[in-house]
DNA sequence: CGTCATCTTGAAACGGCTCAATGCTCGTGG
DNA sequence: CCACGAGCATTGAGCCGTTTCAAGATGACG
């Protein structure tokens, strides 16, 4: 996104000395926990949900290698979420004081991380308007393309064609629907000839078309980092 | 929330130096118009929306004094948001570069910025789990319930009763739902005695219930500033 | 006093859910 | 190398919550 200046790499090495492989189904954080460390994802993938009284469970989003896990754990004693591995990962835990150096350090490093937050932000708009005000097949086509473009920016050689690593139960808790449908819109894709599955690996077809009866924005371009702050 | 130090406080007032009065439905910022200036929300109350392209809308977050505006503005080129006042207000107007000059030097006030928007993405996850997850019912009493609490945080005397400046149409597109159910939902809470209404006077007769049936959780306590950096 | 937005209510249609049964795949232990 | 079990995917039938469409009623405002 941006070249980082010497001190600046320094300082960001400081939050992955450590490293810490976990297991497939993992928990980091478990939801109303106290908490107090922060992780950057190294390798694999993750979620983060919460589960209503009723049982019932939302997935909040889906984390992709350099992301920031926990920073919820700055601000609030417990936490207000679980965070769960999907895939076998690897992980770098650091102290939130350790955080709080860089930033005050590093304004260009603070603004980054603003930078990214806010990106956050606006991910969880996207999905809330597609809870809101689309239809079910619409919120999977998106949440297909949204997995697919955050696993191409870890790996560019993926193209159409990647493998989805979530159940349908999950896609359904990340997409406010039953496992029941989301099997029955898959297959509806399918059909539509905007979607080719074997097993976990899925193929978009028709990526234009996908996109638009999706509802689906890009966000990574429209980016503005003029700007930051120099960097120190 | 904490005290500041004189410097912080001259910092902060150097956004709050000019002020503009606005009318009630004044549109602050259009999606996807470009966009640099952001603002603090000094009176009334305003909402964030997105329009999809079959013409329904998503509401996606309500403003209150206090609440800082547009801080995507620091992110994307064009705004990925419609800003727009719900009542007469009055805002201050600053630049961006002003925000991050603050930042800059008061590494507390950038980790409060940080607080603050950690919180609007917590909220948005809590949103997110209602649209979902939830019924009609406990999306609009959860509606309720936060939007009362907000109030009471500008206004320290408002306690089950409270004005909501919202019609039903704008309850709805908050919550993923049709006016028309909205207003069945609205007699079906009153009906049931957890509601009363006068006109756009809403009365709260049952709260602990209310909060139970909506699946309401009031992020505000469980906050952790223990970490804050010194004040400069 | 008329107009426009908002609220209200009914009837019918529909999208997505629930319940239930079956099939598939893959890892594990014998 | 096979048998088993557990989780996951698939499919059907019927139901239910929410939407759609339509028609008044109410109220604010020029």
């Amino acid at each position: 996104m941006i070249d980082l200046t010497a001190s600046e790499r320094a300082a960001v090495a400081r939050l992955e000395d450590r490293s810490r492989e976990l297991r497939r189904d993992t928990i980091l954080i478990r939801e109303d926990d106290p908490h107090g460390e922060l992780f950057v994802l190294q390798r694999g993938m993750a979620m983060t949900y919460v589960l209503l009284d009723d049982g019932s469970r939302q997935i909040l989003r889906f984390l992709f290698p350099g992301d920031l896990i926990a920073v919820s754990a700055l601000v609030y004693r417990n936490s207000p979420e679980t965070i769960v591995t999907l895939t076998d990962c690897t992980v770098s835990p650091f102290d939130r004081s350790l955080l709080v150096d860089v930033v005050t350090d590093h304004p260009r490093l603070a603004a980054l991380l603003m930078v990214v937050t806010q990106m956050a932000k606006v991910a969880l708009t996207d999905r809330l308007a597609a809870l809101g005000r689309t239809s079910a097949k619409a919120r999977i086509g998106a949440l297909l393309l949204d997995i697919r473009n955050r696993l191409r920016r870890a790996d560019k050689s993926i193209g159409e064609t990647f493998a989805l690593v979530l159940t349908q139960e999950e896609i359904g808790d990340a997409t406010g629907l039953t496992s029941v449908h989301v099997n029955r819109m898959l297959r509806q894709l399918e059909e539509e000839g905007l979607l080719q599955r074997d097993g976990g690996r899925m193929t978009l077809l028709n990526e234009p078309m996908l996109t638009r009866i999706a509802n689906y924005v890009d966000r990574w371009s429209g980016l503005d980092l003029s700007w930051l702050p120099p960097a120190r």
